[in-house]
DNA sequence: CATGAATGAGTCTTCATTCAT
DNA sequence: TATGAATGAAGACTCATTCAT
């Protein structure tokens, strides 16, 4: 109904925001130039600055814009209170083995996990809306289990031990995947196996 | 007997090295300049190139310099056949817990982790000489386990599942730590009582 | 009766002009944008060049605008042949310390004095439309002595030194007012004293 | 004796002034690139970056460095306190006319006048180490006058009025001199003989 | 061996100007 | 007539690297 113009600009914003992410995603922030994202798009350099102040801030809000599909998620997973733990830790990693691995999500995270430091704001705006949420998310879980088909103490007081491997997976593909690829599917198996107990049942 | 006088170049090149690994610790390799590299020795720009061709190579040599006390370890760690697992395990995490977190080497993985998949070479490197070594280690470690203390078949499958957890922490200390900070002794503790089964004993 | 039409865009031409001078005496040519002219306006860049082919002459016209009034001063100066010498010359500073002192027009000479080299046409124009004009005029007033009331020789050969002590107003208190103001109403009371030979008969 | 090495750095130091000053006093600070200064010196934009961290900091500089020899003369001028008023005035207009009209110290005093209102720091500098001075001399010189060969009471209250025409000069030759030039000379002559009540007597 | 002055390619950013709508 | 998105040339500044001393 309402703002049928504003979508043009919106969508150009959109649109550099895609090129940054690719190429920020390829080369770090530090070795990627503006005039790299610009030709990305066919544009001018000058077309960058109309739409952002400058190099900084177009590289936090791409990281934040691809961070939005990943707190719907989060909300979703803290919503479904009547869903087994199990099941939603299950469901969490396979989210992240399917939309994750392998897709241009994955790089992105890479770069929070490298430029954060340097990064302040970032950080802190990728640990209130990502991660802390995530963590609250994973705790409740962790505390709906009762029957102790987990370690539900052990998990509501640590719940970085559920995504570790996600983690470790992410480094892992970005620094050895071409010395000795990971199984990412098999590890966060092999994963969910330890945390549910499910002792010495290998796939044939 | 061979080779007395050449310990004085050794002597620098291991001082640039150390001025070096401080350098690109606190602000990443891009943010490094040789500038500073050479003022924290008091020497000039000039005489870092006397030792070492380029800012790259320098950066490399550095890293491969820092892994070797870790390849030590890794050694001692594979010879100890008669060591139990559990015990191993434990020696493990306790070496990173004291002598990783909250020391220079935390920041030297932190560094590897960033710009690894910016630099071929040190990432082979360090899969080649530090990583596969580690894991193999690790899946020998997990084989001797015949008493299903813990996961033996899991884990010698996917030995990467045994420091995800310090992957884990050194990311989350580089990026969350000041808004929220993780008790890596704790969180290891957890984490080996996952791996061992042991059910819901916390501290009071 | 003819050109009808043409007002409205002249109405247009005139804001645009004023909004220039505003924006130029602030920050002057080169720290001026033509954004900023046309924020203060409310319009879109786009429009200035349709009334003005660049920044230059922009700049050109709107100095030139200005002059206008002081033109017209110059002219009944000329010519009001009866007024007595010291009169004419007490009308003329009054004039500059009454409507120029403190106001926009102050700036707009600070203007031409700052970015006059910079601009042949400029200082031609001002030369001949003003500068030249009010120079006749002050030549023809200062013949007009015949008493010895005043310096008629000397100044009517350097009717410039007549207005030095206004050029010097203008440029002490762009430069200097902030640490030392000047009072220019009494500066120039004894500027002419000096003129008129009024010897040690100050203020009380 | 001391320091004969430094002298090399201060040497270049005082190159890199020379050529900005006259850049700078050809275009004016805006229209003055780094690029042309170093050309001027047939080295290379960097170098100047080994000696001044920005320009703005390097026209600053220079404009200090041309500043010393006015303030020596102003030095000397409040010395010599047995030199009669008039011969003061006359020795500081003829100081002026020789040694600044015609010559970069012209230039360069108008660059301070164009720029001055854009450099906060510069106006300051000028108005405690030179113009203050300046006043403060002239004020001494007018003070001593007792024999009302001038106009003592009034010039001691406004010293400025006594270097208006200076001012006025540089004013006027650097807009108007290629329409009407000024002599300059003959200027200063018929305001000392203002100031000093010399009615009618001309040059033959 | 060591220095440090010099370089110049590379990067971000600005802004007058154009032009399709 | 007016817009405002797009351009691209230009400029300040940085820094890895070189080399004469």
């Amino acid at each position: 109904m309402a703002r049928v113009i504003p979508d043009y600009k919106e969508e150009a914003r959109t649109r550099i925001l895609k090129a940054a992410e690719g190429a920020f995603s390829e080369k770090g922030y530090d070795q990627t130039t503006m005039e790299e994202i610009a030709q990305r798009l066919g544009v001018s350099k000058g077309t960058l600055y109309l739409y952002f102040p400058d190099k900084e801030t177009l590289f936090e809000r791409m990281l934040q814009s691809v961070a939005a599909p990943a707190l719907a998620l989060l909300a979703r997973l803290a919503e479904q209170k009547d869903v087994p733990p199990a099941a939603a830790l299950a469901a969490l990693l396979a989210f992240f083995e399917n939309e994750v691995v392998g897709t241009p999500r994955e790089k992105v995270i890479r770069l929070i996990i490298s430029e954060g430091p340097r990064f302040p704001r970032l950080a802190k705006f990728h640990y209130e809306q990502v991660v802390s949420k995530g963590l609250a998310s994973l705790r409740a879980i962790a505390a709906r289990e009762k029957e102790g088909a987990f370690n539900a103490g052990v998990l509501s007081r640590f719940p970085q031990l559920i995504f570790a491997p996600v983690v470790l997976s992410i480094v892992w593909r970005s620094l050895f995947q071409q010395f000795e690829p990971l199984d990412v599917s098999a590890l966060l198996k092999a994963h969910k196996e330890i945390l549910l107990h499910k002792l010495e049942e290998h796939e044939p």
